[in-house]
This record gives C-alpha cells, sequence and structure tokens, in this order.
RNA sequence: GUGGGAGUAGCUCAGCUGGUAGAGCGUCGGUCUGUGGCACCGAAUGUCGCGGGUUCGAUCCCCGUCUCCCACCCCA
C-alpha cells in the first residue's frame, strides 16, 4: 500500500498579499514611473543626487533617531532577529558559566540577551536616519558641503491600514546635510518639493509651514503649554488629556471639535521662540517669498518624530481622505551627531509616494491602457520568418511591436492589435512576401498603405 | 491598538422570511481561412473569505477568525 493512497487530495492553500501590503499593476505602475522619472528630474535640477540605502538596519538606529517614546518606534516597527545572533548569543557565554552548579541563570540569561539584542534589525519606518548613518560611515563630512542627496523606496509601519495607510508604503524624500543652516537652504528643499508637485499637476496642494524652536526655548514652551492646558484638563476628551503628559504639542493638532474653542486660547510657540529661531523663521518665510512660494503659517502643526527642530512644514493634496499629508519635513540640526557623527545640520522631507499617486488618481484620468505601436499580424510561415524579422528591426528602432506567437487569421488578428491598442497594423500574408511589399494598416481610419521594408521603417519612424 | 461597515465568477453586483448560485462587463470560441471596432450565438471559471455551531438541509441564522473599507490614533 502506497501511503498517499490514504491521503485526501487536498487542493494547494490560497495565497494573499499579507496585511497592508499591496501589488502595483501594470496601468497603475506607469504611473509610479512617472512619479519616480519626474523625481530624479526635478531633484538633480536642484544637485541632489540618489542614494540607496539598506531597507533592514539596526534597530538601535531607529530607536535613537526617531525617539523611544514615538509610536513608530514604540509599537510599530517590524523587527527581525538574525539566527546568527543567537548562535554568537550562545558561544560568547563561556563554558564555565554553563557549568556552573549554582548556575548563574541570571546572568547567563542577560548576556545572552544583549548579544540577541545586539542582533536585531528593523524594517525601516523612514530613511531619513538610514541616510544620516551612511553621511557618517562614508565621511561624507569631507565632500563639499551641503551633501543634498534624495532617496526613493518601501518603508514598512505596523499600523493599522486605511485609505493613504500601508504597511508597506513608498516615500521619495530628499536631505540637506552639512553646511550651515542658512534659511535659503529651507526654502530651496520646499521649492523643490512645489516644484516636483506642480511639474506632476497634483491637485489642491496647501503647504503649511511652523518652527518648533530648539533645544533651548521649545522645551520652555512645552512646560509653559503643559501648564496651561492642565488649568483646562477636565474639558479635553482623554485622547488630549493623555497627551498633557506624554506630548503636549499633539494637542494643538486635535482633531475633536469640542477642544477647537480650548486650543485657540493656548499659548503660541511663534511668541516663544528664542531670539535666533524666530530669526531663523522669519527669514525662512521671507525666503519663501522671494522665491514666489505661498504658504500658511500654521501654528498647531508640529511634527511626531524626536528630530525635529526649527523649521516644520507640511503640504496637503485633494483627494485622499482623512491622511492627507502627501510631504512632512523640516529641520534636524543634530540629528547626525546625535548618531556618533560629527556637529551637523540637516533639514529634509519625505513625501508619500502612495498618497500622491492616490491624489493624482483621484483628480486626473486613470492611466490609458499601455498599447502598442505595431501590432503584425502574419498568415503563413514564410510570412512568420518575415514577421520575426519584421519584429526585431521595429523594437531595435524602439517600437513597442506585439509579434503574436500563432498563427492567426486577420480577422482576429486585427481585433487583437484594436483590443490592445495598438496605432498600426503590419499585415504580412502570401501576397506581402512575394511581392516584398508590405501592408500597413492605419487602425484609427482604416487606411492602408504599401512599402517596401525600409520604406516602412522610415514612415513609421516620421509617424511616431 | 479602539470603534463601525463589508467580503458571492477576473471586475461590478443580484440572490424573496434557510432547499448547495445568477446577470452585466471582461476573457475565450463561432458566424467570419486577406482585414478590427458593431451585432448575434456559444463556452469556461465559484471549496458564496476561512473554521466551527444550529438544522433533515446554511450564501442566508449563531460564534470565532482573516482580509479590505471608513473613522479614531499615528503619520508620509
Amino acid at each position: 500500500m502506497s501511503e498517499g493512497a490514504a491521503k485526501k487530495e487536498e487542493k494547494p492553500r490560497k495565497f494573499q498579499a499579507i496585511r497592508g501590503t499591496r501589488d502595483l499593476l501594470p496601468p497603475e505602475t506607469a504611473l509610479w514611473n512617472r512619479v519616480e522619472d519626474t523625481a530624479r528630474s526635478v531633484f538633480s535640477t536642484f544637485g541632489f543626487g540618489e542614494i540607496r540605502v539598506p531597507i533592514l538596519e539596526d534597530l538601535e538606529l531607529f530607536a535613537r533617531s526617531i525617539g523611544l517614546d514615538t509610536d513608530i518606534v514604540n509599537k510599530e516597527m517590524f523587527t527581525v532577529t538574525d539566527d546568527d545572533a543567537m548562535d554568537l548569543a550562545i558561544k560568547a557565554i563561556p563554558p564555565d558559566k554553563w557549568m556552573t552548579a549554582q548556575g548563574d541563570i541570571r546572568l547567563v540569561e542577560e548576556i545572552a540577551y544583549n548579544i540577541l539584542k545586539a542582533g536585531e534589525m528593523g524594517l525601516r519606518p523612514e530613511a531619513t536616519a538610514s541616510v544620516c548613518r551612511a553621511y557618517i560611515e562614508h565621511g561624507m563630512q569631507s565632500l563639499p558641503a551641503p551633501v543634498k542627496l534624495y532617496y526613493m523606496g518601501p518603508m514598512f509601519r505596523r499600523e493599522r491600514p486605511q485609505k493613504g495607510r500601508y504597511r508597506q508604503f513608498y516615500q521619495i524624500g530628499a536631505e540637506v546635510l552639512g553646511g550651515s543652516d542658512a534659511p535659503a537652504i529651507d526654502a530651496e528643499a520646499i521649492e523643490m518639493v512645489m516644484t516636483f508637485f506642480d511639474r506632476l499637476e497634483l491637485q489642491g496642494v496647501q503647504l503649511d509651514i511652523n518652527s518648533i524652536g530648539c533645544r533651548e526655548c521649545r522645551p520652555k514652551y512645552v512646560e509653559l503649554l503643559r501648564a496651561e492646558l492642565l488649568k483646562v484638563k477636565d474639558r479635553l476628551g482623554p485622547d488630549s488629556q493623555r497627551r498633557i503628559e506624554t506630548n503636549p504639542l499633539r494637542v494643538l493638532d486635535s482633531k475633536l471639535e469640542s477642544e477647537q474653542g480650548i486650543i485657540a486660547t493656548l499659548p503660541r510657540i511663534a511668541d516663544h521662540l528664542c531670539e535666533a529661531c524666530a530669526t531663523h523663521y522669519a527669514a525662512v518665510k521671507h525666503q519663501l517669498e522671494m522665491r514666489g512660494i505661498f504658504f500658511r503659517e500654521n501654528w498647531r502643526l508640529v511634527r511626531g518624530l524626536d528630530y525635529y527642530m526649527r523649521t516644520t512644514f507640511e503640504i496637503t493634496a485633494q483627494g485622499l481622505g482623512s491622511q492627507n499629508a502627501v510631504c512632512g519635513g523640516g529641520r534636524y540640526d543634530g540629528l547626525v551627531e546625535l548618531l556618533g557623527g560629527p556637529p551637523t545640520k540637516g533639514i529634509g522631507f519625505a513625501i508619500g509616494e502612495d498618497r500622491l499617486i492616490l491624489s493624482l488618481q483621484e483628480s486626473g484620468k486613470a492611466p490609458a491602457l499601455q498599447g502598442r505601436d505595431v501590432y503584425i499580424a502574419w498568415m503563413g510561415e514564410r510570412a512568420h520568418a518575415t514577421a520575426i524579422r519584421a519584429a526585431k528591426d521595429l523594437r531595435k528602432a524602439g517600437f513597442r511591436v506585439e509579434l503574436p506567437p500563432v498563427e492567426q487569421k486577420f480577422g482576429k488578428a486585427l481585433g487583437q492589435a484594436d483590443k490592445l491598442g495598438a496605432k498600426y497594423a503590419l499585415i504580412l500574408g502570401d501576397n506581402e512576401v512575394s511581392e516584398g511589399l508590405w501592408t500597413l494598416k492605419t487602425l484609427a481610419d482604416g487606411s492602408q498603405a504599401k512599402y517596401t521594408e525600409p520604406d516602412l521603417l522610415e514612415h513609421l519612424k516620421k509617424q511616431l
């Protein structure tokens, strides 16, 4: 008896993309490519070069830069443990420790845990930390300052999926590192994103800016704000009450209708910036005006990541539901130093590519089918050989060519050509092959003409 | 993580108060072995999201679970 006989035929399990991840398919990917090509083109005109950093980084890198208390690090990170780390953890424990009769298990466990932790990696939730790490690792401070870099790629955050929010999502971002903290740098970074959005004809673009001060003035303001919030604590909702302790700034952008009146009376950071920050903020605004960039000062705009200081900004667009920010950014002087590098000025932004695409789709027309330039309708073995040669030559000239793998009646072939959105059908049958004259049909109006092989290529080059 | 809504063919959906499924579109074939879009005819495809329960019997009722959508939260 074979053991297989007893087994029931099991249908293979159906797989699906895991929660919060998705496939991007052809007509839509054309739009993604257009967006990415435009980014590369615009950013390079501003002197930015592309950097590609790993998707996996030491967990500690994100914890330090983004902040241990932020939701992103605290509960939204996907972590990965290297198997080798486990081996290392075990090997690093001296044999006598293992053998100790009293068995100081706690010590053994602690050593193992620490080494294991050193081997812990995280899927990047954003890329600024990685770019800073790379800046330090490759000694980019010795490059002509400032160093201007951009990147694009997938990021990961374990959040509950929603419109415009995915667990694997895509960001296009840029960072300016080193050199000065001149307000013109802030303004130029913003100008670059706005130029990019402009080029894409993104609709309903709204730029909000604010300054959230520095290590000197912000803590003082936060304390003042906290004190004021405590006075009105009982009139706030549970979320805001919690935030009084965890992050008072966040109360400012509460969406609760009932809290709006109270928030309007709260002290504003613009009135509490130190001399240097106030001057910087004023200059950034001036620089934006000089560049003809419209902005809205938003004193309630705060950023969630620990490393931001002074200039912060956010850009929203239409058609996005409640996750309507397509770009967020700000200045982060001191981050590089925090990660073990030299004191370095820095500013950057990140664009949510998924949201950008969503907005483009909502306001614009859906991308058309890919289409073909030439559909080759052939019949007969001799024609097949000719068709293969024709396809090769046309493709070499850059045309998008569809060459059917099996013989089709001309009626069916033309039908296929039509469905694929082809512009021309090249008809190759016995007549064409023996005459040496190929028939080219224009699908749009049904007209057709005969050409010799070289003439046809020339004709098409002129047309397309 | 919290609250609400939804999962039936590739897509959009129908399915009366329980009797194991249909339409339109699309796909493929035919009418049509030298000419497409139209029309007509025909065909294929469903573990009715998954698991369990109630029942003689469940797409329908109950419980659980997964996924998506909307909002909160958070952020791009």
